[in-house]
DNA sequence: TGTACAGAGCGAAACGTTTCACCATGAGGG
DNA sequence: CCCTCATGGTGAAACGTTTCGCTCTGTACA
């Protein structure tokens, strides 16, 4: 039906060496040039990529395989992803893996069957393993947002770590000492930005109840619960870290049904969305990513090791850590929903 | 370097065809069949998708071009359109148009070259002519949220008409007579909200000033600046109906920033985005769209026009709008965010 | 005037599958 | 005992490109 490069040459007269050495921007004479595009027009013609692909072996596509599809986190970082590899002339494959390792696992030997050039994954999945497919078939892979321990694969991410350590430190300059952490253990992420809390705590020698620390899931749920277990205590804590989106989501619907009034009765901090903190009264001081740079960066990385394409080993940036990870400080912004205390 | 269905058959002393049967669920003797699985596992091989795809010109993929993708409503669509078609055994290949009619045509005509099987589109383009080249190489289309008037391509939407008079209504029911509607009139979508507001002021006989009718971009800004001008009026409007997500977002900040509380001094009801409203204090009444029916929808007209592959003529519901639409019904979510006036 | 060389074009092989038409085997029925 | 038929298997063509090595033409230079 479509037309082939076939249907050029018997409407030119030309060879398909010829109209292919054209498609790729070879020189021809000028004459023949006109020719073609006047074939090509007239006969609606597009590449078949999937013929390309397969003498290529490039597909032009890059994979990306997101733990989770529908959040602001997500979709923003892919949109700037998406940005990139076009200008680059790739185009994305994009595969939800539903916070389901299994249905990772499944995407990833998906898309090397899709022969994609590269991976962009912010993984499920806390070790490697499931990665061996797209190793094996010598598939660069950049990971985000999330480091997979001991893989020798890079990721680009944001030092959680020292962005919590710092939220926390701003809790404590404005003079609160108790202060109660909600956050998540069940990804890297969760754990490196409850450390950087924990180590403040210590590093100034504060003690906190254990009822103060609220370590569970990242969901609304586990925000909702925790701010309402908090606000039933006697001692209530008079500032309060949210670890994550869903976190700080819950948490403010919880006190939002409370008598209770933020900032005068209790400081909140959260980790994670801008956009977001436009909605609350009053506005949320935030740790943002930069999501921006986040994704220049990993796809920077890729794309590089996909020019050249012999999979150069990543240079590894001595100030950074181990395995050539990129790691971008984060931001905060500053709302009004932290109260001074004496 | 990666395995081909030559090192089976090499491995395995068969034929290819026996394999490449094999691989399509054929009829082999049991013996057959464990010397191919063994070969497989002991190679690691993975179909080559591009080479299938040349032959059976099927991609087993659909390109979804969507006209935004860093937004919850977008991609909570994606989500569930990207469950269906996995179930389906497709992969969706996502593009974004970033708002730009001519990244959404390079988008089209770029999934036509990847001979996606067929496509979803929430087009920002209004007439239906960028869709050409996929209709010209015969691939099926399902358009969301945003009909192509007169294309004869069926939508699958939300009655945005319906939905905003209801959602007037409930203002006027709850006794608001001085209603403002902050709205955008530059996609069909926000057109047919508008038309609905407008509808019911005329059917209750409700005059308002022209002062109380913002009608401009889909954006933050527009919210924004439109609340803040309806705030400086001498005489306030009682209600505002928020006609977008954004124009929530960027409404509420205005008020936020205002002295003036909601609901006591001035009642909202916003249309789109559900989780937002858990975050607002108090929390928005809403006009919310049934996005898993949205996306079950269109996915399932998608496919099946994709397995009587002999391109089915869309069955037309003669309750439903001419080209074989569908419309679903919206759902107002009630919050606290409107007074009851006397 | 002859040689070298660059530029433009060409034919054919290759990429990794599926599929078509055909073959061999053996079971069942007349 | 022959014929038919079902089953499992095969070889080769086809899909639409790119690419390699080759030829041809004409120009520049010695």
């Amino acid at each position: 039906m479509a037309a082939t490069i076939k249907d050029i040459k018997d409407l030119t007269g030309l060879s398909l060496a010829t109209i292919s050495k054209y498609l790729n921007g070879g020189n021809l004479l000028p004459e023949n040039k006109e020719k073609i595009e006047q074939a090509i027009a007239e006969l609606h013609y597009e590449v078949n990529e999937m013929a390309r692909g397969l003498v290529t072996s490039k597909s032009k596509v890059i994979g990306v395989v997101v733990f989770d599809i529908a959040n602001v986190f997500t979709c923003t970082l892919l949109k700037y992803l998406g940005e990139r590899f076009r200008e680059a002339g790739y185009a994305a494959m994009i595969c939800d893996s539903q916070n389901d390792a299994q249905l990772e696992a499944e995407n990833v030997r998906f898309l090397v069957s899709k022969k994609v050039d590269g991976m962009i994954i912010i993984p499920v999945e806390q070790t490697a393993g499931f990665l061996e497919p797209a190793l094996r078939a010598d598939i660069p892979i950049v990971l985000m947002d999330r480091s997979l321990e001991g893989s020798g694969i890079p990721c680009v991410k944001v030092n959680n770590r020292m962005a919590s350590y710092q939220a926390m430190e701003m809790l404590y300059n404005y003079g609160h000492r108790r202060i109660a952490v909600i956050g998540s253990d069940r990804e890297l992420t969760g754990r490196e930005r409850l450390n950087g809390c924990l180590q403040l705590l210590k590093d100034k020698k504060t003690d906190i109840p254990a009822s103060y620390l609220k370590i569970g899931r990242h969901s609304i749920e586990h925000g909702y619960n925790s701010m309402q277990e908090l606000l039933e205590l006697k001692e209530l804590p008079t500032a309060v870290f949210l670890g994550n989106f869903e976190i700080i989501l819950g948490a403010v619907m919880a006190l939002n049904e409370s008598p209770l009034q933020c900032p005068s009765d209790i400081s909140l901090i959260g980790f994670d969305d801008l956009i977001i903190s436009n909605l609350s009264n009053p506005r949320l001081t935030l740790v943002v990513q930069p999501l921006r740079d986040l994704a220049d960066n990993a796809a920077g990385l890729l794309l590089e090791r996909l020019q050249n394409n012999k999979n150069t080993s990543v240079e590894i940036d001595p100030d950074n850590q181990k395995q050539g990870d990129l790691i971008l400080p984060a931001l905060i912004v500053e709302g009004s929903s932290i109260a001074r205390r004496v």
